[in-house]
RNA sequence: GCUCCCAUCGUCUAGAGGCCUAGGACACCAGAUUUUCAUUCUGGCGACACGGGUUCAAAUCCCGUUGGGAGUACCA
């Protein structure tokens, strides 16, 4: 059999480590058996999804060195590989429709207050049973098909079984997954705007591609029913469905970008050389056979087993990355060094001259000028953070009442973290506490760039950016202990 | 709540019933090298979640408990 990998990451918000962890486990896959490895990019969600995203999802698997075979930006003859085109062309209609002759499917015009209501009740009640009732699934065809002639808005969704159970042997388990039907609901196949869900596309798609093996993360094990089902009920071959386990924060959540930096391109602007990523990455789950901890890509591809994958979540550790980091950094040769340092300074010089160059007398200065946008270790002394008139308790509760103030915007949503935002926030809060202007700033200048004197406070709180800065909020706070 | 998945040092992992007094890596601690720092080297600390079985023998197999995670959308 020839063995076709793909991943087919959502173009939604930034690029995730996630995806290049998924992403390296398929391409070794392919690789050791001679297969191909194919994107396809899953934009079913029009409101979520934005071409930006997709383009970095082009570059940062680019980045990574994990070339596929078939995509979007590189062809191949099983294209299109964007659901959005494939939607325009039609392609899952037929699908759609003979699932309802078939009795397999079938149109349900509940509203979504009705089903909202649903939700409250069954809540209110505690219901045991959290889903659609099924209210629509034995409406007369001839009466369905009425209404919707009639032009009323329909959502089509799977008659799953009532009874029964489910099993499936993921090979990386132990045991078969088994589920029961009753505990399945009638999962929505195409929304009320004539587009498909994942799970319709996802087992379309994955046919029509020639897909052999789906290798992906441990959230999707729960709707694995429904996507075998679909293969059967459709008449497709079903690819070999296997689950990985998810990556974690260090406090054993899935990971995500409020504890973690989880974009890929954080990485790369960063400094960080892709290889040494890759090869993080293929420490977590898996391990080489020779209990080696530093090992390239073709190495890996050498020795990589799938069926030896640890299927427990791993943390992602920030200090083990680093590690491997530093190990691969030193390694380069002058001109390669140069070129990354270059590489680095040059992804967002542009946004920080217009800061630093009233400040500046020689080129050389940029080295000091700007050091503190390009480190993540800023040292804040007690000296330099207590300004004239407070003392360090002081100086320390006015930065926790700030730090509580970003963090409930950063809850609700609503911050935007440029300039004038956060001028409006903070001198709303140093007016609220009546902190002298004056007071508040210098600690925060210290802050958010470890020195007295730096480029507009606000530009620079902006600039080095939300997580850095917070970071570097918690880091004074600990000093001023 | 309900369902499913998972469980070895703080973290990533090795371990396929006797090679286990449980191995390696990161982190941490100590020492050596280094005019400092970093690198490098040496050493140390440190785990089979708990309780029952099965077996001559259990980290490994079975059951239960506990703990963690995921899913429960007209998101993927």
């Amino acid at each position: 059999m020839t063995v076709r990998v793909r991943i087919a990451p959502s173009p939604t918000g930034d690029p995730h480590v996630g995806t290049a962890y998924i992403a390296l486990v398929n391409y070794c896959f392919a690789r050791k058996h001679g297969g191909q490895f194919i994107l396809r990019i899953e934009d079913t969600d029009q409101s979520r999804c934005s071409e930006s995203s997709k383009q970095a999802i082009f570059d940062s698997l680019k980045w990574l060195g994990l070339s596929y075979d078939e995509g979007p930006d590189v062809g191949g003859d099983r294209g299109p590989y964007v659901q959005s085109e494939r939607v325009a062309a039609g392609i899952y209609q037929g699908h759609v429709d003979r699932l309802i002759a078939q009795g397999d499917a079938y149109r349900c015009f509940c509203t979504t207050e009705r089903l909202a209501a649903l939700r409250e009740e069954q809540k209110a009640a505690k219901a045991t049973f959290f889903g659609y009732d099924r209210h629509c699934r034995d409406l007369d065809p001839a009466e369905s098909q009425r209404r919707a002639d009639a032009g009323e808005t329909f959502v089509v969704r799977m008659k799953a079984p009532l009874e029964g159970e489910f099993a499936y042997q993921d090979r990386l388990r132990k045991n078969p997954f088994t589920k029961q039907w009753a505990e399945i609901d009638d999962q929505v196949l195409l929304k009320s705007d004539g587009w498909p869900t994942y799970h319709l596309a996802a087992v379309v798609d994955d046919h029509e591609m020639g897909i052999s093996h789906v290798i992906r993360a441990e959230e999707w094990l729960n709707s694995l029913p429904k996507h075998v089902w679909l293969n059967e009920k459709l008449g497709f071959t079903a690819p070999e469905y296997v689950h990985v386990g998810l990556l974690r924060n260090p406090d054993g959540s899935k990971i995500s970008k409020r504890k973690n930096p989880t974009n890929i391109l954080w990485y790369k602007q960063r400094g960080f050389v892709p290889a040494a990523l890759c090869n993080f990455l293929a420490t977590l789950g898996h391990s080489h056979p020779d209990e080696l901890e530093k090992f390239d890509l073709d190495e890996l591809i050498r020795i990589f087993d799938l069926d030896r994958l640890n299927v427990a979540g791993p943390v992602f550790d920030m200090q083990k990355l680093e590690h491997l980091q530093g190990l691969y950094f030193r390694e380069l040769d002058d001109d390669a060094m140069v070129g990354e340092i270059h590489r680095c300074i040059d992804e967002r010089i542009h946004d920080l001259l217009p800061l630093l160059r009233e400040r500046m007398v020689y080129g050389g200065d940029l080295t000091h000028a700007a050091s503190f946008f390009y480190t993540d270790h800023v040292s804040h002394s007690v000296a330099d953070l207590v300004p004239k008139g407070w003392d360090a308790a002081q100086t320390k509760k006015a930065l926790e009442g700030l730090r509580s103030v970003l963090n409930k915007a950063a809850k609700k949503g609503d911050l935007s973290w440029d300039s004038s935002w956060l001028e409006t926030t903070i001198r709303g809060f140093g007016e609220a506490k009546e902190y002298k202007p004056k007071q508040l700033f210098m600690p925060l200048r210290v802050v958010a760039s470890g020195r007295r004197e730096s480029p507009p406070l606000f530009d620079t709180i902006a600039l080095v950016g939300r997580l850095a800065f917070m970071q570097r909020l918690e880091d004074a706070i600990l000093a001023l202990r």
